[in-house]
DNA sequence: GTGGTCTAGACCACT
DNA sequence: GTGGTCTAGACCACA
């Protein structure tokens, strides 16, 4: 949908070997990227505790990344207690109920 | 800042560092030479616009040096227009109708 | 036994399930058919030793059926040896040599 | 090396399906099986705390996998304690000084 | 020349 | 028709 992951192409940069110690700080993986994506939305409301996200097939083609890497994002979000991932029915974003201590693990919450 | 992109690339010299003062002139980076042996190939044709080129690990083999030294020359032709690089795809020759401007760069065409 | 492999199949019914009885016979299961059509392009040269089947989404979605209905289709033929399924690479026909007994197992052919 | 990772092809098995309690029993991962073989020899002495292990590569080779397959054996190995890896430099055998507690996670041991 | 991440797409298992 | 695992092999980043 946003294919926001501008920075893709960037890494080909062999710039010049001087003080790259500012340089460097931004660098974020792709799955970390599309996480954060996700969980904004998750916490903007964009999708709601219950909702049912897009299969990782669709978003993997929204993203223009591969499923592998969609899987590494939810992981993230699963073991952070964002979305619970349910074996042949979906990914569904977690009742604030059931993980009340969201934001012991991620600050942004 | 040119001596310092210079710094950065002397790893590549596992040669004589003795009496450099009357040879230094016209040698040539390994990494440059397998640079314009590529890039020859894909002027002559050898290599066409969209064609796919070995993998780093093949070439590296092939030119009989390391992978990050085949990263250099791949560097540079990416940088100069002549090559794609995609990550996990592979790296690919550039179609001349998107690069319009090669020689703007490399001076040594 | 027997009967108890008939009870696995039923699932594929969502078909009419009023006054089976004379219809039942010569009625094929649409899992049979599609291993039918398969094996008989494999059978005429189609498809030929070596070759790689279109994945089980595309025979789906070709077939008009479910992954697992293709699934049911394919196993057929690999029990019975025309076909070699390998897990993360795809479906392949049989070469002749490697399975000489074919029609001992199948006693439609 | 050994290649025991016999059971790949055995999940064509789509037997008749009756009393299935007693066979599913033993079905485990690839990456498990493998991730158990590993653990087996550190056990056994055959790599020592402190030793190297086999690339990526090499492990994928010699098990007839792929890479990310052996990736994920090795990272519940890391997790459990077992081994450390280090980017860049290898994989290594975990000292006990270092990890005495490995027990707590694998009764294996 | 290692481990790290990613692509693309397959078959497997659950519902 | 979903999520789960795997293949094969690419480029990336560290040492």
């Amino acid at each position: 949908m946003d294919r926001l992951i501008g920075n893709k192409l960037e890494k080909q940069n062999n710039v010049v070997d001087f003080d790259l110690s500012d340089v460097v700080i931004n660098k974020k993986k792709v799955y970390e990227e599309i996480a954060d994506q996700i969980r904004e939305r998750i916490i903007n409301g964009q999708f709601k505790p219950g909702d049912k996200l897009p299969s990782e097939r669709l978003l993997a083609k929204n993203f223009g990344v591969s499923v592998p890497t969609i899987r590494q994002a939810l992981g993230t979000l699963s073991a952070t207690g964002y979305i619970k991932i349910i074996h042949g029915s979906g990914t569904f974003v977690t009742s604030y109920q059931t993980s009340p201590f969201l934001d012991l693990f991620d600050k942004k919450y």
